[in-house]
DNA sequence: TAATTACACGCAATCGATTGCATAATATTT
DNA sequence: AAATATTATGCAATCGATTGCGTGTAATTA
């Protein structure tokens, strides 16, 4: 198999007696060159099979045009939709896509930062991992003037844009909506605490106990490490043991409220007459569940192709030199899991 | 903000009056450099900040240590689980994932191809859009002898490795396992035709009927264009209105499966006493749904680490130059919803 | 001591496209 | 007709790292 050689901006020209600049020039139809010359240039590309070598032009204009992606891991449904928002929404502006994959683990997040640096990304997006609680891999950035964008799970200390949705209110109306519902003793499955939005989804859900003269009890609080399905499964059984018993619970995402819906039915728990419960997120399986889980919607797609928006967006332009924090709205999708009362 | 300026090892060279080709081959650890020099140049360069520039190297070795990825959509789990698996083998081996999608539209996967081949990816792994009906986009990959890896939906136009399950077996053993169970009308939701995947599925259903004895019954099989869940419930309604009513059917993906079962369930019709159902893909909504879904365990991430690493095994050592058919094994999952007869 | 080998490093070309600064040719204005 | 403007194109440096080839010095061998 002969492997045909590179043609270059260099073939064109001496095919067609002219210099490599107008043949680069002719390309890009720039208006300095005759109408005649950006045809009989355009013409012969094709036909010797010319294609642009992005890596040569890149190095000359110091210019990628490739955003590179830090997630925790892509098989969630969250974050798949996520990076798609973010795909289609660079692909739209000219820009391409490198992703990476930490596995909430904060040495593959550094790993990751560090080559996407190396490959002089235009910017980042970093979701960070559950691990992280030192943001210095991502300094380089900031001292180089990289734009970069957090979503979702952030932080605050870079001083950089932050695409967010309001946890803390969505899990007050998410609890709200379980004393709405009749719920006197509700419990709720959190996240790692050092994550802003476990953090403020637990706050959320206390402030709503509080409003209502409910107390906030320790005992009806668990915090798991990384809210897996059999954690969660874990978590239902310890807390549908109590005496008296939750009936009501709130869960940070869906996949442990699914599995409290699932304990709860072997236990022989009526959901939701004994046990009404709430999750986060609206990711398929709240759906398909049965009683079908009444859950907090995220607007993923939205958030991918805002934070890619806000990444890309020209900052050089105004004079602010602010970081936005742009929060989403959310909203509280009731399905069967939690409706004791018609509405 | 002042944006710091690049530091190059022409700067590390001039700071420590050698050549910059001492400090490149310094930073290598190429053993012709003193061991004095080397420690001396890795000290200037972390403390100077050096960081090298891919982009330079990779127009000078011609090698951009990046695969390009084109899928349908990543907000699957099969294609997400799949990537994910790709991301981790090719991080291994020291490579980046450009991604991209298709949305199973071909005009954007001519795009993707395009612009993958510009930014010259030392490989592709492709899985073809739903639409996709022609290949030449693809021709440029092979005419330079860039790697060029086919998962799951697959074509063998292009003489390309290519990485898939046996969808005619899998389909084959979901097929007789519903004959074990005891039914005799089943039924088949198809996908499109000219993808080879779900072509071999309809076939392997058409075997299992046909070497027990049964007829194929156009009337039993319906051809879905995306195999949505919408879909899915519409055909759903077809099947089970007819008389005699189908007795267990064979979907050709996990979601339309479970829109199958809620409406079986809508119309009262007690699953698996009445109607037993076989999904494909074990996507995470077959363990939600009540009952559990009876479906073909699909190797995903097994399948993207493979294709990856296929891709980038040393192909020039071989003599032989044979386009590999690797196909993975599968297994039969089952759960509830076939379940007549307890094992 | 002379000759050979090994070691450590520098020179300069190269990868392919871009672009500021000429320059030549033609067109327009005065 | 001379001066100026416009149009179309070329020259050559540049982006930053890599690498084949060459060379000077020190170490080893005959």
């Amino acid at each position: 198999m002969k492997k045909s050689k590179e043609v270059t901006i260099y073939d064109i020209a001496s095919a067609l007696n002219v210099s490599p600049s107008t043949v680069s020039r002719a390309l890009k139809k720039h208006k300095s060159i005759g109408k005649e010359t950006i045809k009989k240039v355009e013409k012969k590309a094709t036909q010797m099979g010319y294609r642009p070598n992005r890596v040569a032009a890149n190095l000359r204009t110091q210019k990628t045009n490739t955003i590179g992606v830090i997630v925790p891991r892509v098989d969630r449904p969250f974050i798949s939709t996520l990076i798609s928002g973010i795909e289609s929404e660079a692909k739209a502006k000219g820009y391409h896509v490198i992703f990476t994959q930490s596995h909430d683990k904060i040495k593959l997040e550094k790993e990751n930062a560090k080559l996407l640096f190396n490959y002089r990304v235009d910017g980042i997006i970093v979701s960070l991992a559950m691990e992280t609680n030192n943001y210095d891999h991502f300094l380089p950035f900031k001292d180089k003037d990289i734009p970069l964008v957090f979503v979702d799970r952030v932080t605050e200390s870079l001083d950089t844009d932050l695409v967010v949705i309001d946890n803390t209110q969505s899990a007050q109306i998410a609890t709200q909506h379980l004393i709405d519902q009749g719920c006197k003793r509700i419990a709720h499955l959190a996240g790692a605490q050092h994550r802003n939005v476990y953090l403020n989804r637990r706050k959320g859900y206390e402030k709503a106990l509080l409003e209502n003269g409910f107390i906030v009890e320790k005992k009806r609080i668990i915090e798991l490490k990384q809210l897996s399905a059999e954690e969660g499964y874990q978590s239902a059984k310890t807390l549908l043991k109590q005496n008296p018993r939750p009936d009501g619970i709130f869960t940070a995402n869906d996949t442990t409220a699914v599995s409290v819906i699932q304990c709860a039915k072997e236990l022989g728990i009526k959901i939701p007459e004994e046990l009404a419960v709430v999750g986060f997120n609206n990711d398929p399986i709240s759906t398909i569940i049965d009683p079908a889980l009444s859950t907090i919607n995220h607007p993923a797609r939205e958030m991918g192709e805002i934070a890619a928006r806000q990444l890309l967006s020209d900052k050089k332009d105004s004079i602010i030199e602010s970081s936005n924090i742009i929060k989403l709205k959310t909203e509280l999708i009731q399905r069967a899991s939690s409706t004791r009362i018609e509405k």
